[in-house]
RNA sequence: GCCCAGGUAGCUCAGUUGGUAGAGCAGCGGACUGAAAAUCCGCGUGUCGGUGGUUCGAUUCCGCCCCUGGGCA
């Protein structure tokens, strides 16, 4: 009988026999929330939530959020804890996700980490510039200032606080009302943090995966899924969230299926068009995150589907 | 079978009075430090249905063939 071993810790078997942190990453649709699953009942491991969407209350369906029977598999974290009235960001979500993972490995369970948000991984890994907490007010402010100025005279007032950056067109929107904030309220280029140093938000290194399907399937995976949700209560979601009156700037009204779904609602399109643009809205956000991982994330090893990420953590020893 | 109208990018079409072609949508590539399911930037991807002919040169003009739609029988 073979004996199980984990194949990437060989090299540290004398000090432990299993990982403590996995990263599970990839595109939208690419079956990484079974995977993490799977290898959580086989290593004894927690979920911790990765997904920019799934930490939202309000959005179950149309974040295609783990089942209910689902969590109560595994514990699962990070799952729904946010109410849609707030904004979540990276380093929220980091500084939450952070200590979660650290309770998890001192429970002596491996945390394993799973999402599509490139960026949030990154922020563990690496950490974020040190800048404080920008007051929503200023983000407000900032967003008045460019509507009143205009893209472009809005992007030389960013200059003129911060020349580097030049580097963003004037219709960067968001990272220029970013730059904005950061200065209104530090008094501080946003470019002078960005240059401090960072430090990992995590104590050890992660054990990391790419699901990276083909393209074809990925679509085909995509496309079923926008389907199975707008029959298992999607609507009626939306309309649920709608009904709260929320501002259309938080992140949760830009959920994948909010805006075709509020079109359908309100009679703007019928439910085939709807279906369709989710279909490729969703296609569109996987194609997205293909080209993040290919050139950010470019050193994580890959794999084809959920099933080889599982093995990929465990090898046969004859 | 005959008569029309069409066959040009993945789709819907424009166009070239003969000098190998361009829009929309779709698609593809790229950037990415607290909204990342976000935000932004870039790129026509083509046996112009096939085959002969005329021509220096044919996607364009002519012949024949094939396909699609409509009409007449």
């Amino acid at each position: 009988m073979s004996v199980i071993v984990l194949r990437a810790n060989k090299a540290s078997e004398t000090i432990e026999d299993k990982p403590h942190i996995i990263f599970i990453a990839g595109p939208t649709a690419g079956g990484k929330s079974g995977a993490a699953l799977a290898l959580c009942e086989r290593l004894s491991g927690e979920i911790v939530n990765a997904d920019a969407m799934q930490v939202y209350r309000d959005l179950r369906v149309v974040t295609a959020r783990p089942s209910m029977s689902d969590e109560a598999r595994a514990a699962h974290h990070l799952y729904g804890v946010i109410d849609g009235s707030e904004r979540c960001s990276a380093g929220r979500w980091a500084r939450m996700a952070a200590p979660i993972i650290e309770a998890i490995g001192a429970r002596g369970r491996a945390a394993i980490v799973v999402g599509g948000a490139g960026l949030y991984f990154r922020a563990l890994e690496e950490g974020l510039s040190p800048i404080p907490e920008i007051p929503s007010e200023i983000r407000a402010m900032a967003k008045r200032r460019r509507d009143a100025l205009g893209p472009e005279k809005f992007r030389d007032e960013v200059i003129a606080r911060d020349d580097a950056m030049t580097k963003l067109p004037a219709g960067d929107a968001q990272r220029l009302i970013r730059a904005w904030e950061v200065f209104e309220a530090t008094g501080q280029k946003l470019s002078e943090f960005q240059a401090l140093p960072r430090a990992p938000m995590i104590a050890a290194p992660a054990r990391r995966v790419l699901v990276d399907p083909p393209r074809e399937a990925l679509y085909a995976q995509c496309d079923a899924r926008a389907a199975a949700m707008m029959s298992s209560g999607a609507i009626e979601e939306v309309a649920r969230l709608l009904e709260r009156g929320l501002d259309k700037d938080l992140p949760v009204m830009k959920a994948l299926g909010v805006p075709e779904i509020s079109a359908l609602l309100s009679g703007d399109m019928d439910e085939a068009a709807c279906l369709a643009a989710l279909q490729q809205a969703t296609r569109r956000f996987a194609k997205r995150q293909l080209t993040w991982f290919r050139n950010q994330a470019a050193d994580w090893p890959r794999v084809e589907n959920p099933a080889a990420a599982v093995e990929y953590f465990f090898a046969d020893e004859d």
